[in-house]
DNA sequence: GTAGGTGCAAATCGTTTGCTGATTC
DNA sequence: GAATCAGCAAACGATTTGCACCTAC
């Protein structure tokens, strides 16, 4: 894909700019990375760059995942029970729906929420830097389903 | 203060209609969680409660406070960092202002927003349960100090 | 009297870190 | 060639849990 190939070479220019090496297990993290569609955890894109190299240690993928975070390159979504969950293709904030029986993440395209920061910023006195928008529900694949009783579940 | 002593006693009322029973412990957590006007961690109630009652443990207040999350009566707040907090007093989603240098977590009261997951809802096809807005950014106090060199932070 | 609660210490689990040897630049 | 990075295993730290004793009802 040619967005792919042009936020990838996006994230390589910003590393290289940096002083930071491209090692070949950056390069498959920031590949599996960009091509993923939904907003996977450390511990997916581990399994997915593994079935590319399987040398690379998680603690790398780690290290990987929050150097990009740390230099605005990819966008944390951090839940309660120590589950995260990264973007690396929208590092700027955006509402989420997340599927509290699949947990699946999708993006939310809302018009409106824009001036919403600069608003809160005038009203309140803060100086704001950053938010995060969430929705929790059930998606519509999840409904269609006709629980078991065996898998039903309430979380 | 009238409306703490009400919320304790619809807590208490709450708890009883379920069969829970009241223990002195209980008791000391759901004041402290009803007097406070922050939105304090489980330490923090911890270190509050022991003021009064010095053997209740850690355990029993992470217990409780787990209770009263379960029954819809503690709005719970997780952050990344293992960090999170918790209003007893308004536990339906609200937006938050929280400060990035002394972690103090403000209350919104932004109208307009209401309609928001109805609007989400029937956009997606989500059957939305919940929500969350939080915004990050610098309190006025903490815009006021002119930082030291030794205490300047960037988190 | 008994189901449920408390306190303690140990277990849990995602994430981070210290160290040594390898690699990018 | 030197500073940075990868891999490993051990450390970390907030939260949870198993269990024996206790207590609210």
């Amino acid at each position: 894909m040619k967005e792919n190939q042009n936020r990838l070479e996006w994230l390589v220019a910003r590393l290289r700019e940096r002083g930071f090496r491209l090692t070949p297990q950056r390069m498959a993290v920031l590949r599996i990375l960009v091509a993923s569609e939904g907003h996977p955890s450390v511990e997916m894109i581990h399994e997915r760059v593994r079935a590319e190299f399987p040398m690379v240690s998680l603690a790398t993928v780690y290290k990987t995942v929050h150097l990009l975070k740390e230099i605005g390159e990819v966008l944390e979504l951090a839940f309660g029970d120590d589950h995260r969950r990264y973007d690396g293709n929208r590092p700027r904030p955006h509402p989420h729906l997340i599927c509290v029986k699949c947990h699946s993440i999708a993006d939310v395209d809302f018009a409106g929420l824009a001036e919403l920061p600069d608003e809160i910023a005038h009203n309140s006195g803060y100086q704001i830097l950053n938010h995060r928008l969430d929705f929790f529900g059930i998606c519509p694949a999840c409904q269609a389903q006709v629980p078991h009783a065996s898998d039903r579940r309430y979380d």
